[in-house]
DNA sequence: TCAAAAGTGTTGTCTATACACCCATGT
DNA sequence: ACATGGGTGTATAGACAACACTTTTGA
């Protein structure tokens, strides 16, 4: 599922880029029952990065975060948030580790981008697990990881995920998460998986299920699926209208006992 | 309340500065009933800003909010949390209005301020009314504002402000705001104030106080305050091992429906 | 027929809210 | 005495949690 030429335009910049602010983006599926983490690395690296990009100097942030998104996934209209700032004075990338600029602007020229204190701007973002199709260019590895089985990483880039993903987990009561992560139909047991996966711990099954069409942004489709030797669980989707009216106003979805 | 000397000694910096990195801090306090925020201006200027200033090549983000507040405050050990990062691509200092750049670092040598795309680093600080000795510089004009009424901001300062209220509304139910905003000791009814300066709206007096004792963070001194023609409030004071628990987990104090 | 998992209903407990009542104090 | 506002108690409605029971399906 490569696609080598879209990559290319999406990272290389023309202009010359802001050499101290560099945008990570924390990319979160879920898939099998597990919240998956997508990483990059160099293919011949033994440490994995957080996606990032460097931001052009005409080029809103939330634009290069859009634009690193699509990079590496194809997809560029989904949910994403900023969430966090990093920048301690020690901050920057270290001449031995130079090599991984590449994975931020293939382009080395211009500004030294080692020189500089590194600023880091943290997003996150939920997409549908299904629709991402992973891109990397041709010396990058790009790979989906169990958020519970993170591999070996650069420095300070534990911190930037694990900040996200703790975000994530206080925030989980007030978005709907589920609309961000599942396919638009989808069955009440995988969306009570996400808030276990993500709360840790389980939910009960009949009470999780009455609070969400409580709420009233879930329908239920005439229709099943077939998973197993049992009853096929009905099908539902997202009202979108609701949903937008809740995240106006930050209505909370879940309980409040984490 | 004057003091020339530590204020330029914070301010000024010896080293170059980030030209493209501002950090931004709306200081809030409570007085009187009203959620109060500390503007900045030049003497001679009619518009105002959120207290901002560059950050040291050698210096944590973190750390030069920190230095920032002091400078404006004389406070420097107090609450304070980034809530968000800004950036577009238009934003930088309009030559026009480069005199501001006075308010932000002193000395206007070296790196070209003015030239450079800005990003603003955002944070909110919660601090006790009665402890802030206002500090300004001579060419300097520092001032409490009541949050509902905002004097004439300079472009970009009113999203930085509102968001940092909206966040603040947000956060409410999970910070103990009350600690940070009032005097070691306090009466119920002023506690009361701040959530209620906050939210917008009246609380039932009787089960506010309930809520407040069962939670559990608050204990009754054996005093009252006279404060008028009416039974005298007891005096609480918060216990600060229990808050931090609760912190920690980032518990729910006051109620969801916002 | 049985196991597994979905879906429905019931009940007790806890929490939020509304409000009646009493207490303390200055004019 | 009375107006003002703090402090305590109680009753009701709604939300949450625990769990019994029913339904559907494949082996």
């Amino acid at each position: 599922m490569r696609n080598e030429l879209p990559v290319e335009s999406l990272i290389l910049r023309q202009e010359e880029c802001i050499p101290n602010i560099l945008v990570n983006c924390v990319i979160i599926g879920f898939d099998n029952g597990c919240l998956k983490v997508l990483l990059s690395r160099l293919k011949d690296d033994t440490r994995w990065l957080v996606p990032g990009c460097f931001v052009d100097q005409a080029e809103d942030l939330d634009d290069a975060a859009i634009r690193l998104l699509e990079s590496k996934t194809g997809q560029g209209n989904v949910y994403l948030k900023q969430y966090c700032f990093f920048g301690k004075k020690e901050q920057s990338i270290a001449d031995k580790d130079k090599k991984i600029l590449r994975l931020f602007n293939q382009s080395q020229q211009g500004a030294d981008y080692t020189q500089s204190r590194l600023v880091h701007l943290g997003y996150y973002s939920l997409i549908k697990f299904e629709d991402v199709n992973i891109l990397a260019q041709e010396f990058e590895e790009v790979k989906w990881f169990d958020i519970n089985d993170i591999p070996l990483l650069y420095p300070h880039q534990d911190e930037i995920l694990q900040t996200a993903i703790i975000t994530i987990r206080k925030q989980v009561g007030f978005i709907p998460i589920g609309y961000e992560l599942l396919p638009v139909e989808f069955t009440m047991p995988e969306l009570r998986g996400i808030y276990e996966a993500i709360l840790g711990r389980e939910l009960d099954r009949r009470n999780f299920q009455r609070k969400m069409l409580s709420i009233g942004f879930i329908k239920p489709m005439n229709e099943t699926r077939k998973v197993g030797a049992h009853k096929s669980p009905n099908l539902y989707s997202f009202i979108k209208d609701k949903y937008d009216e809740v995240e106006k106003y930050g209505m909370q979805i879940m309980s409040n006992n984490l």
